[in-house]
RNA sequence: GGGCCGUUAGCUCAGUCGGUAGAGCAACUGGCUUUUAACCAGUGGGUCGUUGGUUCGAGUCCAACACGGCUCACCA
């Protein structure tokens, strides 16, 4: 839409003219604030509440010695009421807002002459003496106003703010403004501001638990010649100095075992995947993962450890172990644990068709099993990829409450190290919660020959089409062979995580800049 | 990629049967020195997503396209 020469946009430039004319630097360099809004607001709410005159008139006394009888703070005009010569406005610092007031008497002709001149968004610097008003509520008398910098686009509606979804995720800054004037908005229901507060906090609280425990943080590389460690397709770029293909990153995973290898017997990253696929309310093209390793553990251990992650943080960040999401309320109280096949038995629509658990893993009856629940599959793919296509259709949906599952197809799981007694399953779970895999975890394989027979089953489906089978990273082999402790690693998709803990129902409402389509101009 | 829905003023939204494009907020002018979704009186503001078609006449009906949302599929 054009921004460009609407009568508004006209106005305020014209404005900023006129302010410049009064002596104002146009875009000035800094201000002395005292205090931030927030904290006066967190400092001095108490006061605030209808009162008796007399109560009111000593409040206000108390008040005006305050910080010394003066405070400085500086914000976004949000609103503005003026009436003849006096008026209020709330300025925002985007986490808190306070109310001020600006009377021609107090700012003298040039301070109201630019008061004249101020529009909603701009910002600005208030100098006065705190004070309650009639009707009770906390506000800054302000003797000296100091302009800041002039908004030259108008501001979204003050009660409804911004409800166009496209707008919101590509002008996240505008959202983001306009998310502190909302009217209309459940109780519970946070801000887009409070989402990504939430989000930084759960980030903060993972490094925390890691930290604690005797984790390193590390950084493996993002640009890397082979795109390994899962199964997706990779995004592709040049680097032009050493003339090689580059990939960007599908998983961290190669390189931290590489890490266990070298002797970091603790390790975890926190930082972006790319995976050149679908876009969906649960998948972004980057996304942000968390993987952590440990030598000398197995996946059980893991279960001990994610429960004990995740309730940490549903602690801090919800208050409560019944989390809200969408129409379901969640136990973190109670976790679910059983085998994929147990889960596919367990929700089999039909006694009469019902495979039996070892069928589960013979082809004859997989094949039978997918028929009967109208379940269409590549016939290239392989009893443990049936089964884990039968287990997403039939189980997944109905994984609300946090159920690990476990005993994954070896077929399915080229990394994880086998079941000691049945060598068809290894050592794994997915964490499910809300119809979504939140973590994924193995003991992992550290036997070089079987992981290179592995590689080398991954490169026969992908020479059968497979693009998202996994390639042969030579040098994995090599890493192991100089002898992986044996070590138990897990991923946890944090945007997933963080939509579950916010109740966001999709990933771009916990991405700041979620990508879409370029804008079309005109 | 399929299905459904949406796109009208800076923002939030109406727009009847196809007959001159509406409201609230925001903006502008005037009034008001404790208001608060301030109020009162007045004014301006539109390529109705784009292109084409049907029609005497299209915001409205039809088609294609663009962008977005939801959903299914794909995708761990």
């Amino acid at each position: 839409m054009s921004d460009q020469d609407n009568d508004q946009i006209q106005q305020r430039r014209r404005n900023l003219e006129e302010i410049v004319e009064l002596g104002h630097a146009a875009y000035p360099h800094r201000f002395d604030q005292t205090r931030t809004i927030s904290e006066v607001v967190s400092l001095y709410h108490m006061h605030a509440g209808r009162k008796e005159e007399a109560e009111l008139e000593s409040v206000n006394q108390i008040l005006k010695e305050a910080e010394g009888g003066v405070i400085r703070l500086a914000g976004r005009i949000m609103t503005m009421r003026t009436m003849g010569k006096a008026g209020f406005a709330h300025l925002s610092d985007g986490r808190g807002a306070l109310q001020v007031y600006m009377r021609r008497n107090d700012l003298g002709e040039d301070g109201w002459s630019l008061y004249q001149r101020l529009d909603l968004g701009d910002w600005v610097g208030a100098e006065g003496y705190l004070f309650i008003t009639k009707t009770g509520e906390l506000s800054l008398h302000v003797t000296r106003l100091s302009f800041l910098t002039k908004a030259l686009l108008p501001m979204p509606d003050k009660y409804h703010g911004v409800q166009d979804k496209e707008i919101r995720y590509r002008r996240r800054y505008v959202d983001l403004i306009a998310a502190g004037a909302v009217g209309e908005r459940e109780p519970e229901q946070l801000t887009t501001r409070e989402v990504f507060e939430r989000r930084a906090t759960i980030i903060r609280e993972i490094r925390h638990f890691f930290d604690s425990r005797g984790y390193i943080e590390v950084e493996t590389p993002m640009l890397s010649p082979l795109a390994t460690g899962a199964a997706a397709r990779p995004f592709v770029t040049h680097h032009h100095a050493l003339d090689i293909t580059l990939y960007a990153r599908i998983a961290p995973e190669l390189y931290l075992k590489r890490l266990v290898v070298g002797g970091f017997d603790k390790v975890y990253e926190i930082n972006r995947n790319f995976r050149n696929e679908g876009i969906s309310y649960k998948h972004n093209p980057e996304f942000t993962m968390l993987e952590w390793y440990q030598a000398y553990s197995d996946y059980d251990d893991l279960i001990d450890l994610t429960q004990e992650l995740m309730t940490g943080l549903v602690d801090k960040v919800c208050g409560t172990r019944r989390v809200v999401f969408k129409e379901h309320v969640i136990d973190f109280d109670h976790w679910r644990r059983m085998t994929m096949r147990e889960a596919v038995l367990a929700h089999w629509p039909d006694d009469a068709t019902r495979p039996t658990l070892e069928g589960l893993m013979e082809r004859a009856q997989l094949e039978e099993a997918a028929a009967s629940i109208d379940l269409s599959f590549d016939p290239r793919l392989n009893n443990g990829q049936l089964l884990g296509e039968i287990f997403e259709k039939l189980v997944e949906p109905h994984l609300i409450h946090p159920t690990f599952i476990t005993e994954f197809p070896t077929d399915l799981s080229p990394l994880s190290k086998q079941k000691a007694d049945d060598p068809r399953f290894v050592d794994r779970f997915e964490l499910y919660i809300a119809n979504m895999e939140v973590a994924n975890a193995f003991s992992e394989l550290n036997d070089p020959l079987e992981q290179k027979r592995r590689f080398e089953e991954q490169a026969g489906q992908r020479d059968r089409g497979d693009e998202e089978a996994m390639v042969m990273d030579e040098d994995y082999i090599r890493a192991l062979s100089h002898g992986m402790p044996p070590t138990a690693g897990e991923g946890i998709g944090i945007d997933r995580l963080v939509m579950l803990l916010t109740n966001q129902h999709s990933i771009r409402d916990v991405i700041l800049f979620p990508h879409m389509r370029p804008e079309t101009k005109g």
